[in-house]
DNA sequence: ATAAATGCAAAGCCTTTGCAATTAA
DNA sequence: TTAATTGCAAAGGCTTTGCATTTAT
């Protein structure tokens, strides 16, 4: 019945991807993280950093980039629209919301890329996940 | 040496694939295309589904939503940011701007989703692949 | 000592592709 | 007629997972 706390050990492999990530400025994908820790963990498995990758990002340790979801999402209305997506259970929803323009200006005047456009998405919980999360919530705060 | 201009067939299958976008206003990810389309048109394929999901798109007719970059990316960075991400060649990198907390706000009162956040990412073109772009207009403008 | 983490390899998913047959124009 | 498009099935690429072994605590 005892709920066993998560532990989480530092590995050598584990610190040396988050020094790997901290000096790499150029957001890196999997493999390329596993090429760079290899450099010094020849024996390190694509899986091993997978799995930290993923451990490391929802400790917050690191950040994984928003790419919403790994399939790909398409739309009939082909108007510029933002959309909000529930991180609980993936569904999206357009947002009636103009566009700025004028984004793109000020991150022009940052950036030494030439700006074309953005794309915003925001992220919450819709009704459904909102009214779960918080009976959730409350079932936990009587548990005691 | 003559360039075969493409052309486009509107097959039952594309204007089925259209119409289902029309209606559906979920934002179906390719199978669901696929099941949808398949109620009129049993034996169409997956395959095919595909095919014209990205062909639509880069015609306009239709849009693929953002994020769907296939692999994800990680950073080492954990501090609230932007990134400019270049639509030639793909790199990545931070815009040195201040996320605006007060479009969380702006959004939530059009919407019925919880808010909790956003992402956005600019697109355009890399210092290299804008002056490539730039290199490529001027070979095609003095072909004639 | 012992539960967490690893390496390895196999499996899973989503997506893309080659090819012979079909079909819009 | 004929080049674009399809269905089918196989292959690809990224990511996840099962399991015996190793390792941090």
């Amino acid at each position: 019945m005892e709920e066993a706390a998560a532990r989480f050990r530092m590995t050598r492999q584990r610190r040396i991807m988050l020094e790997e990530l901290a000096k790499m400025r150029s957001h890196p994908t999997a493999d390329e993280v596993h090429r760079a820790v290899r450099r010094s963990l020849p024996r390190v498995s694509l899986g091993t950093v997978y799995r930290n990758l993923e451990m490391l990002s929802s400790q917050g340790r690191i950040r994984k980039l928003d790419a919403a979801g790994s399939r790909a999402r398409f739309d009939g209305k082909t108007t510029d629209h933002y959309h909000v997506v529930c991180t609980r259970c993936g569904v999206v929803s357009d947002l009636p919301m103009a566009p700025k323009e004028e984004m793109n200006r000020a991150a022009q005047a940052e950036s030494d890329f030439r700006i074309t456009g953005h794309s915003l998405t925001f992220k919450g919980l819709c009704p459904e996940c909102w009214r779960k999360e918080q009976a959730d919530l409350r079932r936990q705060s009587s548990r005691h």
